[in-house]
DNA sequence: TATCATTTGTACGTATGTATT
DNA sequence: GAATACATACGTACAAATGAT
């Protein structure tokens, strides 16, 4: 064999997660013709062979029908949706009190400490209910989500509203004032093995992972969460003043002071 | 061959993702023996070898080691490669006024039309220029960006500061207080074959994508640019007052309308 | 109808990587 | 480590379906 860019995948399969990513961002909208075989093939510098077999994946996921002598069409209705296109999964998403979101959870423990990873150079609460869930829209997750939550505060939530509800606006409706800054740190990766099942999305294609912490007033950690997104469902809107963003106060950054 | 889990991935690299996973969740703690490959394999049902691949893959990140009679050890200091343990880089990519950062320019172009998708709902300036780059840390580019100016602010630049400043950075600089809102969107994508290439990494590799606008108090988008960050040198770090995280003001989402 | 270019689908031979026993 | 089998990837070639001439 040549050169796997990426030992260990198929170079088919990374070839059909690009055209997958298109379809899904709606670059190749439904119906629209493909560039053939050798095209595709000519255009990546890879064999006519894996070229087709990337057809090959896509078309039994359902997201591409070939027909001999005319061509390769993407369906006329491709069932994946990116979340750019998807208005109310880009709520689910950005909306601290989104409403049409289904919550599946998956574990919970009471009284657990804080990992100090999460904690961060920040004061802990006594003690945190740990709430693994996962969110769904339409039928499919699109988060993973593993939240610490200060006990004593998630004691004042109605039973079992952690499904149907995001924690920090329940804190918010329970504890109102309470909250006062987040800090998040965004990183990319691709889906190893678990993560794929729990997102169930293929193996390796990218996931967007953060890590986000809610503070209140004192400096104490309220509130901490690791969250994995399907890349391909992942769309994160944000609006800052601008002075906020330009110094971007509490920075977390190790061993690192700006020169001014 | 048995069943692949999941075909076009060979076994070992999922086997070697799943242990991977377990360190970086701390249910391998630092030091920790690991299973004999014997174990390995028969608890994974694949063979010796393939086992011994998977250990491997993780030897060769610096994630475990071996030592002949005595088995597999995680490491003690788990080194976490990638942006999130560099202080320097994370500072490139998050603070405006970075100073180690190497900039590559690639193009540049005068007075044109700001695109449509990067005015969005809008105001747009008499005429943008157009500057594309690359951001480059330690000898490799982390980042490709595109970025539209207003003509007239530009004017007020020094010549070539664009080679040593971000943009954002020179505006603030030359018309103080003119910048009064950060719009972005992040979304993640495998990268596709031009992307893998300016970015110097493999092709379907998870890349962020980003778009920001910069307004001014009349909402007049006075910068705009599209962010292509290589996914595995990309750490973003925010912090954000929870009252403007809560109501994610200019949350820039068609066809939706919070029911409250 | 017949012919042609286009395009998918199938096949062969070879080489290498992966996985099993 | 050896023998074996399968998957991946390359190059090439050709058959089969399609649409246009």
């Amino acid at each position: 064999m040549k050169t796997a860019v990426e030992a260990g995948v198929a170079q088919y399969v990374q070839l059909a997660s690009v055209l997958r990513h298109r379809i899904a961002q709606g670059e190749l909208p439904a119906g629209s013709r493909l560039p053939t075989v050798a095209e595709l093939a000519d255009a990546h510098g890879v064999a006519r062979i894996t070229a087709r077999q990337a057809y090959g994946v896509l078309a039994r996921e359902g997201l591409v029908h070939s027909a001999r002598g005319r061509g390769t069409f993407v369906a006329d209705a491709p069932t994946q949706r990116g979340a750019g296109l998807d208005a109310h999964l880009r709520a689910a998403i950005n909306d601290p009190a989104a409403a049409e979101l289904r919550i599946d959870l998956i574990k919970q423990h009471r009284r657990q400490p804080l990992p100090a990873d999460l904690l961060g150079p920040f004061k802990p609460c006594a003690s945190y209910d740990v709430v693994k869930k996962r969110h769904i829209h339409q039928g499919e997750p699109f988060c993973l989500i593993e939240m610490h939550v200060d006990s004593s505060v998630r004691a004042l939530f109605p039973r079992g509203a952690e499904k149907r509800h995001k924690i920090a606006w329940l804190i918010n409706q329970h504890a109102p004032g309470r909250l006062h800054e987040v800090q998040q740190t965004l990183s990319v990766a691709p889906a190893d093995l678990p993560l794929s099942r729990a997102l169930d999305c293929p193996f390796g294609t990218p996931v967007l992972q953060m890590t986000r912490r809610v503070l209140d007033r004192q400096g104490q950690v309220v509130l901490a969460g690791r969250f994995w997104y399907r890349g391909d469902r992942f769309v994160m809107d944000q609006s800052i003043p601008f002075d906020v963003w330009l110094h971007h106060p509490g920075m977390v950054i190790p061993d690192y002071h700006r020169a001014i």
